[in-house]
RNA sequence: GCGGGAAUAGCUCAGUUGGUAGAGCACAACCUUGCCAAGGUUGGGGUCGCGGGUUCGAGUCCCGUUUCCCGCUCCA
């Protein structure tokens, strides 16, 4: 444990020094679990969100995309059970350090088990239940007052409910079809920790399918293998995925069936998404509450019903971790530890990186040339500091997958060196043609 | 929130029994070299997490606080 905990301390150094992840408000001591992305952390997310969406969005004709606002009226999450389920009572125990759920505690009696307390601990020693809302609060309009209070969204998935019959009518589908969704969603968690893996404020990659109840179960199964293909499309550690199955006494307030896509991170294996069977849980929930009807009609049937629900959930922040974390090498060279981010190249924050070999003979003026026209297709960084193997070195670092050479040969032929970081095979090709070469591996 | 550990330059760390800060790397400029990181010269950068206290004097001792890490409980 002490080796993995020193990958994770490397990694937030790494994401620090090079740009990827800085502590929010750090010049203030620090905000509690809550980061921000710097100049290449931003790039990889949203390369990680944009695949989402292609996938999800464009390259299907059965999703639309939304995007809801944060803030949401106060009975969705009463309907939703947010205001009721997440608020848990707990209470400590001073003697074996241990905390629970008072609701689930029946008796006075200790529910750890006997090898974790010291000597003859046999009953808890508890505090007075406190109440720990997960859910952040606002007001609403200037004055503070007890109407006027709404919630920060605890998760993206009711702005989708709430709005799917206007989905449905403004883009003419049919059930079976879903609604996806990238955004923002907060919570006062307990303990946050492991760098982005778990925060307060995090953005979520939400996808909620509508389907005919009965048929529930066949598209459940479906999409949990979608999904898997789709992480292992990002080109991770397939040894590092696996399912999790939620057990009975695990499954959600809303859940018939949950299965989790786990990813092997340093400090163990943890939840990147989740794909649940919601039933017809939420809809029924607004109709009851609102009092509008959800009901689906379907036409050449001729029936109503309330559609099930299949949603897929995944961490935009879990998954840029688990990229960041998959793509971590350490390479030893004449006994200097060197680090390498192994992007795929669709995921890099940096696809190309423009070296002119030398500080003379006009180079760095046709490099410069060559860099403009391969930034105007992909992103792109020019260097012309230092030795050109401590450039390629620093691109290695911040995971750029293609460096291109201008040396004396350019001057003459027009042609430039392109290095490949994973195979660190060299190709020769036209300076006016990379552009079209790195669009070429990036799309493969 | 509870218990344990930690916080000194962008990063990794020194800092002796209290006497008002250093190294390596990184960064900037110039020179040199030129295809897989450590060339030369020069330079910038720290109110030692923050706030109190003890002391003639605090990076060092005491108290509080914030943040991070490790456990306990929850989740994407």
């Amino acid at each position: 444990m002490a080796q993995s905990d020193n990958v994770m301390d490397k990694l937030v150094s790494l994401a620090k020094r090079r740009g990827f992840v800085f502590q929010s408000s750090e010049i203030y001591g620090g905000l509690g679990s809550v980061w921000d992305y710097g100049p290449l952390g931003v790039e990889l997310k949203k390369n990680v969100k944009d695949r989402w969406w292609r996938a999800m969005v464009h390259a299907r004709d059965d999703i639309e995309g939304i995007d809801a606002a944060i803030l949401m009226h106060p009975r969705v999450w009463e309907a939703s059970g947010h205001v009721a389920g997440f608020t848990d009572p707990l209470v400590d125990c001073r003697t074996c350090k241990s905390r629970f759920r008072a609701d689930q505690l029946a008796t006075a009696a200790c529910p750890q088990k006997p090898s974790k307390h010291p000597g003859e601990h046999s009953a808890c020693d508890l505090t007075e239940p406190r109440l720990f809302n997960l859910m952040f609060k606002t007001f609403m309009g200037p004055v503070e007052e007890q109407a006027a209070v709404i919630y920060l969204r605890p998760e993206t998935a009711q702005g989708i409910y709430v709005n799917y019959l206007n989905v449905l009518q403004a883009s003419r589908q049919k059930v079976p079809f879903g609604i996806a969704q990238i955004g923002k969603a907060f919570r006062n968690e307990i303990t946050p920790g492991n760098f982005i893996f778990r925060t307060r404020e995090f953005e979520q990659m939400e996808m909620q399918f509508f389907v005919k109840p009965g048929t529930d179960g066949e598209w459940f199964e479906r999409w949990r293998e979608w999904r898997m293909e789709w992480h292992q499309g990002l080109g991770l550690n397939p040894g590092r995925l696996r399912w999790h199955e939620h057990g009975p006494g695990e499954l959600a307030h809303y859940a018939k069936a949950a299965f989790d896509i786990e990813y092997e991170f340093p400090f163990g294996w943890n939840e990147i998404e989740g794909i649940h069977n919601r039933t017809d849980f939420d809809l029924r929930r607004h109709q009851e509450s609102s009092g509008k009807k959800l009901e689906y009609f379907d036409q050449p049937a001729n029936e109503r019903y309330l559609p099930y629900i299949v949603e897929t959930s995944a961490g935009a922040d879990r998954v840029t971790l688990t990229v960041l974390v998959d793509a971590y090498r350490e390479e030893q060279v004449e006994g200097e530890t060197r680090v390498v981010l192994g992007f795929s190249p669709a995921l890099a924050p940096i696809k190309v990186a423009v070296l002119p070999l030398m500080k003379k003979d006009g180079m760095p003026e046709v490099a410069d040339r060559i860099y403009r026209d391969v930034r105007g297709h992909v992103n792109a960084f020019y260097d012309d500091s230092g030795a050109i193997g401590r450039r390629y070195r620093r691109q290695d670092e911040a995971g750029t997958p293609f460096c291109v050479t201008i040396d004396t040969d350019t001057l003459t032929d027009g042609t430039v060196t392109i290095r490949e970081r994973d195979s660190m095979q060299q190709v020769r090709v036209a300076g006016d043609q990379v552009a079209a070469w790195v669009t070429e591996r990036i799309a493969k």
